[in-house]
Formats: C-alpha cells, sequence, structure tokens
DNA sequence: ATAATAGTGTCTCTCAGACACTATACC
DNA sequence: GGTATAGTGTCTGAGAGACACTATTAT
C-alpha cells in the first residue's frame, strides 16, 4: 500500500456518503440476590415509551470505543466502576425506536448484590429519575428458549410488574442465553459475589442463574477442581451454624 | 404512555441531535476443506488498505435490518442465499477504519464447500473483483488464544499469504472462538456439509474446527444419540473402500 | 443436648476413550 | 485374497449424582 496515495483519498473522502443511523448502547446491570435474577432499570420520562422501563443506556460518542461508551454508562446511570462488562448482542430492527433508526449495542454487567444496592442509593441521590432494581421472570426453563415461549417479564419487589420500553424484553432474553450457556464454561459466578463468599453462595448463585438445584458435593467437586477458587483460610461469620470457609476468586493463569 | 403525546413528539424530535457513525455489516463466509477452515476473502480495489484483503461487507441500509443486511451482502458478494447465518460481534474502535467512524456488525455464515466453490466461480463471473478462498491459519490450540497468542494469518491454496484489510484478523479470531466454543451445542458442523454426509465426513468437520483429533467411536455414539442426524439408507459411492451410510441433518424439533 | 449447615467418604451410573473385532466395498 | 474404511462390542477410567456420615458452630 502506498502511503501517500492513502493520505490523499483520505483527504478527499467524504463522510456523509452513505446513510448513519444512530448507535446506542444499553447495559443490563445484573446482579443475584435472594433466589432472583435482578437487573436494573430505569423508568422513561420523555418520549417514546413514556412511563415504561428501559436499560440504561447512551448514544456512542464519535470518539469513543463501544466499550468506553458502556462503561460510561455504567458509571454515569449506575454509578459503578471496574465491574465484569461483556458485549451481548446488537439489535437492529429498523422499527425497534419510533424516533429514527437507532442501533443499539447491548452490553451486561455483573456485580454483587450489595454494591449494586449501595450504588442504586448514591445515583438515587444524584438523579431524580425513577429506579428499580427488577426481578427477572424467565418463562423457560432451558437455555435456549422453546418456540413459543413468552417474553420475559420484569417484576419489582413490590410485586408490581414493570411494563418494558423498546425492545428491551429480547436484550434481556439474549441476556439469560447468555448467562446460563457461559456459566459453566466462564467465571461469570464470581462476579456477582463479594470478593469472600462461601461455596453455599456460589452454589446458589449458579441455581439462581440456571434456575435449577444442583447437587452439592458434585458441585464442590467442580468448583474446587477448577482451580478458579482458593480458600482464603478465614470463615463467614453471625450464622447461626457451622460457618462455612470463604474462598476468593483467583483469575486463570494467562488472562 | 398517551398516544398522541408520542405522536407529537416524534414530529418534534430532531434526528441530527446526536452524533451518527457509519454502520456496516461484514460477513465472513466460512466452509471447511481438506483439513482446512477456509473463508472467502476480497481484495480491495479502493483506499484505504488497497490490495489488502477483506470480508465482503457493505453499509446498512437506513431501512433494512442487520440480519436483512447481512443476508444481502452474502447474496450479492458471494452469490448465496439461504444459508446458515449468525450474529457474531460488532466491532467498534474509534480507529478500525480511517475514513471516519465505521461500527461493524460481524455475521458469520456456514456452507458446505462445493456450494461455495460454485458461488464463487459464477461471482467472478459478474465482478472483477479479486476473490479467494483462504485457509486460516489458527495459531493456537483450544478455544480462547492464551494471553500473547499472534493474529490469525491467511493462506491461499497457492501458499501466499494474503494481508488482512482493517481489523478483519479480530474478527477471524473471534470467529474461530464462537465456532469452537458452538460446535458441540448447536447444529454448527451440519452447515459447512452438505445435505447428505457421512459421520466421517461431519467427524473431519469437527477435526477441522477443533483442530485435534476425535475419537471416532465416541463421535459416532455422540452424534446417533443426539438425535440431529437421521440415516438415510443410501451410501456413499465411487470409493475404493466399503462405503459409509449416508446421513442427513434433522433440526432439532420445536425450532 | 439440639438444630442447622459445612464438609467428606464412598458407591453407582453414565459416558468418553481405547482397543479389538467383524463387515463390506473395490482392486 | 488383499486392502482400506465402516461399523460394533466391550473394557476401563473419569466424573456427576446420591447417600450417609462426621464436624463445628450458636442457642
Amino acid at each position: 500500500m502506498n502511503d501517500s496515495d492513502e493520505a490523499a483519498f483520505l483527504k478527499a473522502y467524504d463522510p456523509e456518503a452513505f446513510p448513519r443511523p444512530s448507535l446506542a448502547v444499553d447495559v443490563a446491570l445484573v446482579t443475584a440476590h435472594e433466589a432472583r435474577l435482578k437487573v436494573l432499570m430505569l423508568q422513561r420520562e420523555a418520549q417514546p415509551f413514556r412511563g415504561r422501563w428501559s436499560l440504561p443506556g447512551g448514544f456512542v460518542a464519535l470518539d469513543e470505543s463501544l466499550d468506553d461508551a458502556a462503561r460510561r454508562v455504567l458509571r454515569d446511570k449506575g454509578g459503578l466502576d471496574g465491574v465484569y462488562l461483556e458485549q451481548l448482542y446488537t439489535f437492529g430492527a429498523p422499527d425497534r425506536d419510533p424516533r429514527t433508526r437507532v442501533i443499539s449495542v447491548a452490553y451486561f454487567a455483573l456485580v454483587d448484590h450489595a454494591r449494586l444496592v449501595a450504588a442504586v442509593e448514591s445515583s438515587s441521590d444524584r438523579s431524580a429519575e425513577p429506579i428499580a432494581v427488577a426481578s427477572l421472570d424467565v418463562p423457560w426453563p432451558d437455555e435456549v428458549p422453546p418456540a413459543g415461549a413468552g417474553p420475559i417479564a420484569l417484576r419489582r419487589d413490590d410485586g408490581e410488574a414493570l411494563p418494558i420500553a423498546f425492545d428491551h424484553a429480547d436484550v434481556l432474553a439474549v441476556l439469560v442465553q447468555r448467562l446460563r450457556g457461559k456459566l459453566d464454561y466462564a467465571a461469570l459466578g464470581f462476579q456477582l459475589l463479594p470478593d469472600r463468599f462461601t461455596l453455599r453462595q456460589l452454589q446458589d448463585v449458579h441455581e439462581v442463574v440456571l434456575a435449577r438445584p444442583l447437587n452439592k458435593d458434585s458441585f464442590r467437586r467442580r468448583v474446587l477442581a477448577s482451580g478458579l477458587v482458593a480458600a482464603t483460610g478465614e470463615r463467614e461469620t453471625d450464622v447461626v451454624h457451622r460457618p462455612a470457609e470463604l474462598y476468593r476468586f483467583v483469575r486463570p493463569s494467562g488472562v
């Protein structure tokens, strides 16, 4: 390739030559608590879908990468930094936003429940936008929804169902599939727990995500054999029974 | 939500209010042949990256879904219709295209080798754009590349290495990870074979994708037990040894 | 002591890998 | 018959599920 050719070409290039839709990122901030998967949702105060609940999102700036945009959304709307973040899927149906063509690159972030609650509280101080941590009602048991499975529903702690804006129910459906599919093969479960956790807590998280009970013995064996956890020598406190050992997540070598 | 409110809002909405990058789809058209994974590549005749090889791609029209755009690219540049197509990942580094900000939603398509060769030949009649079906040199053995693994390289049948345009080496790296990860859990292998195939051919495909030998007996057992294949009663012909039974892919029930 | 959960030892069942053997085509 | 690959029967070892048992804390 000839560099001066390329420089001349770039000078003459017209960036308006192709149609350009708007580009947004939406972030599902996920946690697990009390046998439920939960996500942070915001109630829309503007049209479209005013009054319905949407994932936090934002438009991508021209000089920022998609990952950076997702991290910015997480920081601005969730008050969280340094959490596990992964690109999920890109949604681009022409009519998914009635305003104009908007393509949304969906991300998901995983955080332990206590940290999410703290972040939501400090975030509510800064902004009046209604915020909720809603439970997912997943109407199918396996990784992949069978044909004809209904959409995912959201329910607040007080029991009220939250109507979902845009195609965000589809985003949540893909999210649940990704979580269930990757949980055993990647270090996702740990991301939903605090730094120190018991194996029982980790099993609870897995059971919440997979929506089925797991065998205690074989779960312990598998986790300990994976080499992804290390005993700390500490034990939990303030429990009414024999306290369990606390473990911590060990990043797999070379990654 | 109030419908007339929403209608009034839409009328007043200014679609120029947010920066809008260009949006493209790129499609990796994949096949397996002679113990190699292969992809269709085009040699760029324009800047940028003139002379280097890129995945077929195109900009997304404002009234077309992402999937439709990918199918259009497949039809226009590869001459193929009705093949397996799946969204892979979205690439959005600010400098990935030196012209302007271009976000690329990458797809991959799977097709059997004979069909790809036929499509390439008829496509070469229509267009003078240099086209190649290049072998992937994957420099890591497992599903996920270890830290410090080199980039994927492309090699033509005549042995010549093809320099890669844009960030398409990254696209190919994610592609290989997806293929290796999903091969056992989803019906991907069949998509790389013609309608009728022998179990040996299917095993060859799996070995090519995973880049490691598989146990014949247990592979046969697993495939037959999966219920995804059905014997046709026919046998292969023109082989110098005992002909194997031909099987066909049976779509999993309910999908 | 009792209650409750943590954690371990062991048996069984399933399944992948390995090997050996038989079957069947063309030469 | 020779050769090459298809296809099957059987053993073995690894690992998950199931169950029973011991351990350890608070009350």
